[in-house]
DNA sequence: GCCGTTTTCGGCCCGACTGTTTTCAGTCG
């Protein structure tokens, strides 16, 4: 092997001597792609270039991967909104043999150094490509150099102010660059938005931004809130002084920005009141759904922004002109989609993939947007521990713990006996399990137990009991917990195994990831969901904040495939029930409806869809 | 690099803030 061969594709001894080029898969060329477009932007290329390639990876990510492979079969990607002649050449290429020479020469002239000085805040292209040129820094610990020795100071374009900056944003980064789960972030902004809201200046005040738009993980917070700009002094400095703020990184006459001792930043923005609605929604985002707003509003004559919809033409910027009077008005969001053409579009749904399109034929009256899940649909979860495995409750503290919260019915799926870590339970200790299962609900006072388990998929596909133990039980969960690195086919064979097998009820988190800590298992997820698909078997949505697996992302188009999802918090405790809070927003976010998940049906519809399994 | 009811070139969404400047470039969202 060539180290030239090396940078591209992946090399793979095809036998007998010959080295064969593999091509790559939809997610991998969807990772090139955004490659491409930060490494193009490193080069200070034109920055709707890079953004072609940027929105071509997420075209992919997004993509069904039947619909992917299809496409590159017929040659119809081309068809696709974005992906232009360059694109579909250089994605068939890489699908082809994995290759790029295109992406090679680009990478073999940028240091992994370099991309990583992108993560410095305030560095941008312009600034790495003096710093590069001028300086000759090519890493962050080069930079951190040149900035103690004062040589940074003395750029143009840079200064005092920039080089101690960047010097706190080097000590920062470990700490400061990630991104936060939605839950810890959502614990964060709640009572700040309360307070907010219970300020006398304040009329109204939201949390924006990617919490908003339940996205898994969280960057920073939004707050937006509506008030006099007389009062905005009074708010900025009730935000500021927040016991939490560890640093005040800018603050303006409309905006101040504050981290927080865990790291989190968080930007408040305040508004007049008849602006609210336009900055809600501009800064909900996502950017990819705004740029499509704007679009829409530029082909009806209009300019949107978070100041107002105002006509595109005449004199002035679009600030000036909302400030003249000439935005139209919107008291909600659903107004300013209204004006639009477009039915309201939930903010889960704002990520520019094709939401605006189905909003436009919702508010034409064809097809409708879905009515989707809600928190108060759930009557129930089926996969949840005790004190049996390695839960921190007992049977009857986790029923009454969901009886609480007005469920009709809780699943009781601990670990089985491979498991080990989990005190999983072996064959006699399962027997007694599902006796007291039995027991408790012959004496009622509750909500109804299912006696499930969550069984082990052994390395080969196996399942952890025998059919004669699982026949006792009401469902079987079967989940992946050991031989994690097993190579995608036989992650892939092993869990297709588990699905074909006729006890088995739904798969547990299927990629095995935990957010910000550990990567999924290789998987091609695509022919576990045909599996799944085929055989009736229901694939879980874990609601655990660290899960949120299977990804959102996937969700839309196997519900369309009619694959059946179930929310379940695999709670430790009772607190844990509380999960399914996270997991239904991620479901929304999914485009699921109450119609694709099975815990929103009651006792009996649940033990139906079961039976006709069998 | 993409795109077209201003169509094959010349645009491409819009504004705030910072720091370095003295009218603006760069970064960020």
């Amino acid at each position: 092997m060539t180290e030239g061969a090396e940078i591209g594709g992946r090399e793979v001894d095809a036998g007998r001597g010959v080295v064969a080029l593999e091509g790559m898969n939809k997610n991998e060329i969807a990772e090139r792609l955004e490659e491409i477009g930060t490494l193009l932007e490193l080069q200070g290329e034109n920055p709707f270039k890079t953004r072609a390639y940027q929105s071509g990876a997420r075209a992919l990510e997004a993509m069904d991967a039947d619909e992917f492979a299809a496409r590159m079969a017929a040659g119809t990607l081309g068809e696709l909104k974005g992906f232009g002649e360059a694109l579909v050449d250089k994605v068939g290429k890489l699908h082809a043999t994995g290759r790029l020479e295109f992406y090679d020469k680009l990478r073999a002239q940028i240091p992994d150094g370099v991309i990583a000085l992108l993560e410095v805040p305030g560095l941008g292209p312009k600034k790495i490509k003096a710093l590069r040129e001028q300086l000759g820094v090519e890493s962050p610990e080069a930079l951190g150099e040149a900035c103690r020795a004062g040589r940074v100071a003395e750029l143009a374009g840079f200064g005092e102010k920039t080089q101690v900056k960047i010097l706190e944003g080097l000590a920062n980064r470990a700490a400061y660059g990630k991104r936060h789960r939605w839950w810890d972030a959502r614990a964060v902004a709640e009572p700040i938005v309360e307070g907010l809201r219970g300020l006398a200046q304040v009329r109204r005040a939201e949390a924006a931004g990617s919490l908003r738009r339940n996205l898994e993980t969280v960057g920073d917070l939004d707050f937006i809130v509506a008030a006099r700009a007389e009062d905005a002094a009074a708010v900025t400095e009730w935000f500021c002084a927040l016991p939490e703020v560890k640093e005040v990184t800018a603050r303006g006459g409309t905006k101040a920005s504050v981290r927080f001792a865990s790291g989190l930043q968080a930007d408040l923005r305040i508004v007049p009141e008849e602006q609210f609605a336009f900055a809600l929604h501009h800064f909900t985002g996502s950017k990819d759904h705004n740029v499509a707003m704007r679009q829409r509003a530029l082909a009806r004559g209009l300019s949107l922004s978070e100041w107002g919809l105002v006509p595109d033409a005449g004199e002035g910027t679009a600030k000036e002109k909302a400030e003249r009077g000439l935005s139209l008005r919107a008291e909600s969001e659903a107004e300013l989609f209204a004006h639009l053409g477009l039915a309201f579009v939930p903010p889960e749904l704002r990520e520019g993939l094709g939401e605006i399109e189905v909003a436009e034929t919702a508010a034409g009256g064809g097809v409708a947007l879905p009515r989707l899940v809600e928190l108060a649909d759930l009557r129930g979860a089926f996969h949840n521990h005790t004190t049996e495995s390695d839960g921190k409750a007992s049977l009857l503290e986790m029923r009454a713990a969901a009886t609480a919260l007005g469920w009709e019915y809780l699943g009781i799926a601990d670990h089985s006996k491979s498991s080990v870590q989990a005190r999983g339970l072996d064959e006699a200790r399962l027997a007694s399990q599902v006796a007291a299962i039995r027991a408790a609900n012959a004496a009622g006072g509750g909500a109804w137990l299912f006696a499930g388990t969550e069984c082990d998929i052994l390395p080969d596909g196996r399942l952890d009991f025998d059919d004669g133990v699982l026949a006792t039980l009401d469902y079987v969960v079967a989940s992946v917990h050991s031989a994690f690195t097993q190579s995608e086919d036989e992650m892939t064979a092993r869990i297709v195994r588990a699905v074909e097998h006729p006890r088995v009820t739904m798969l547990g988190h299927a990629t095995g990831r935990l957010l910000l800590r550990r990567e999924a298992y290789k998987v091609d997820l695509a022919r576990v969901i045909d599996a799944a698909i085929a055989n009736r078997v229901i694939i879980e949505l874990n609601a655990h904040p660290s899960r949120l697996d299977l990804d959102w992302r996937l969700w839309r188009r196997a519900a369309e495939r009619r694959l059946m999802c179930a929310l379940n918090p695999d709670a430790h405790n009772t607190a844990g029930l509380r999960h399914v809070e996270a997991g239904v927003r991620v479901a929304r976010k999914g485009w699921l409806t109450a119609e694709n998940v099975l815990n929103t049906r009651d006792r009996a519809g649940v033990e139906r869809w079961w039976s006709e399994r069998r």
